[in-house]
DNA sequence: CAGTATCCCTGATGATACTG
DNA sequence: CAGTATCATCAGGGATACTG
């Protein structure tokens, strides 16, 4: 199944930052969570569901997504148009490792607060 | 050991994004990975080991890291002064979720080419 | 040695309006 | 419906110089 990878200190560095550029970005996570779970929805409807999210921004990031692989985007040619995006593959492999992060953060010990 | 947390998807991507928030910043994970595994350096260590990195920079990014409880600062009372920093426990238990961002992205497959 | 203090600049985001 | 286009704002980061 997966893969063996040998990472050096500074390999492993580039390799989660390369990650991150790709989860970087206002609404990212956002549409990534509306899509897990094998969603697939249509422009419209992400608009709806993303509450002060703006055409431009969810455009731009969709497409970034898309670029990365992460998203698939699926063009009905129809009239009025009609288009729908979903996760690919890869994508929904991202799941386990948000969850991950997730936790971690969970399980932060109250102390000093986070950075006000 | 691990608690049981609930989330939806909109607390998810919202603990995700806080995970986030703590390890954006252009030197922070380069930080992160010089003090895995129980690495104790001092800050002119750090400016050594880190390429191009500024002072301001440094402790910034280290400054941050601190007030999220993912880094310890050690001061010794010195003349010259010196001042150390390792992670605390739970910075370094974020190391396997890391691991596991890591193996997604060097598992992403060969297409469009990543954001050019 | 281990920081502070300034100034500057760019890229990411937001607001708004227009279109095939 | 599903985008483009334009303009304004603002925080993150870089360069540089100074200090307890």
């Amino acid at each position: 199944m997966s893969k063996k990878h040998n990472f050096t200190r500074d390999t492993a560095a580039e390799g989660v930052e390369k990650a991150l550029k790709m989860l970087e970005g206002r609404w990212k996570l956002i549409i990534l969570f509306h899509l897990f779970g094998g969603q697939v929805l249509r422009f419209s409807d992400l608009e709806k569901a993303i509450d002060g999210i703006s055409q431009k921004m969810l455009i731009q990031q969709l497409r970034q997504l898309e670029n990365d692989g992460i998203v698939r985007r699926i063009v009905h040619h129809q009239v009025p148009p009609k288009v729908e995006y979903c996760l690919t593959d890869w994508g929904q492999s991202l799941c386990p490792a948000l969850d991950a992060l997730l936790d971690w953060a969970a399980q932060q010990p109250a102390q000093t607060e986070t950075t006000p």
